[in-house]
DNA sequence: CCGAAACCCTTGACTTCTAAAGGATCGGGT
DNA sequence: ACCCGATCCTTTAGAAGTCAAGGGTTTCGG
């Protein structure tokens, strides 16, 4: 759709984000449901995440994750690892790494036993951006999850650990994934 | 990464799916460690139906939830409500129009009263296809989900429909979205 | 009934990410 | 020594998305 140059009313975005939702007819089935409304609850904050990011910031989602990681590995990464942790494919974080080393915010350094390897880490210019940025992020989710109760929230802490650990332990028969770091995610990763 | 060809040992992945999760440390707070929590459950099972999809059927996820869409709606939908329903820009949709009607799946009609407007429907054969596959996809969630009690499920669903309630009525000062349907998601659609 | 505004869709440039295929290096066997 | 399989990283093609800019159509106020 354009719709870009004459821009819509804002009551649509917020139809938008009850949109996914509202899909799910009377009598689907109970797993289906909570999948839906788990997926749209994780794209929206990840959404309004994104926007703010780039808006108060112009950086990506994607990079902000990558500086994050490397943050909380002040000694470096290698590409697969990191490649693990940001649950994206190798191609991706060769490029993103290639980006932010373009902007000084990162740098590769070569593994003196094994020429195969390198090891990525954020510059001093790159720690203090990130260190800028975490703040506020971690400001911006306290705030979406302001209303909710200190009580439910650790309910629902649990209720998805439970589910993250049934996930791994029972992914159905075959999902070998091919590719290492098969994913494309965005994580918005943990500062501290 | 490559690391396709030479595809790598099971227990990546494995390790991979924890990955997003071990990054919280001790004294996160808690609105980062649930949301990181969520993201990581979300992101794992949509990779895994993103591979099963294409893996066995060859199709992709946005294109099955492009056709989810039109399976609700028997009696087609507008390119814009398309582009509301799946929450992603104009110029997407059409571009999965196009490739959907090239295969022969979605056929788009003219609109008597409107000639702006065109409709976009399942064919015969695409609504052959997306019942086949409604029925697998389903049975994946299921078993995704499989592990957790009735009475768990009931309650993650409650908590996440309080959740999204506080995500739209609290989404923090100015997110004002400019484009109609601004968003990158990817359902996975409810058949039923 | 005419022109401006609102709408619907498409197009094209760009970005991000996956998937698949290499190129290079390391590490055992034999 | 040498080879082969496993690893690590990069590269390339193409899918999926966004954004901005139109080109037709309707609608509606004068």
């Amino acid at each position: 759709m354009s719709a870009s140059r004459r821009t819509l009313p804002a009551p649509l975005l917020h139809h938008d984000a009850i949109g996914l939702e509202g899909r799910v007819t009377s009598d689907d089935h109970q797993s289906l449901k909570v999948w839906l409304r788990l997926l749209a609850c994780s794209t929206q904050i990840e959404t309004t995440i994104r926007k703010r990011l780039r808006r108060e910031a112009g950086i990506t989602l994607a990079r902000f994750d990558f500086m994050a990681q490397l943050h909380r590995h002040p000694d470096g990464l290698t590409m697969s690892v990191l490649s693990r942790y940001l649950m994206v494919t190798g191609g991706n974080v060769t490029g993103l790494a290639d980006e932010l080393s373009k902007e000084g915010l990162v740098q590769r350094s070569a593994d003196p036993n094994d020429r195969r390897t390198s090891h990525v880490s954020l510059t001093r210019k790159g720690r203090k951006l990130f260190d800028r940025l975490a703040t506020e992020h971690e400001s911006w989710i306290v705030a979406m999850f302001g209303g909710i109760p200190k009580a439910e929230m650790t309910q629902l802490y649990d209720l998805l650990g439970r589910l993250r650990v049934q996930l791994v332990e029972a992914p159905v028969p075959q999902v070998t994934s091919s590719t290492m770091a098969t994913r494309r995610p965005r994580r918005s990763g943990a500062p501290t």
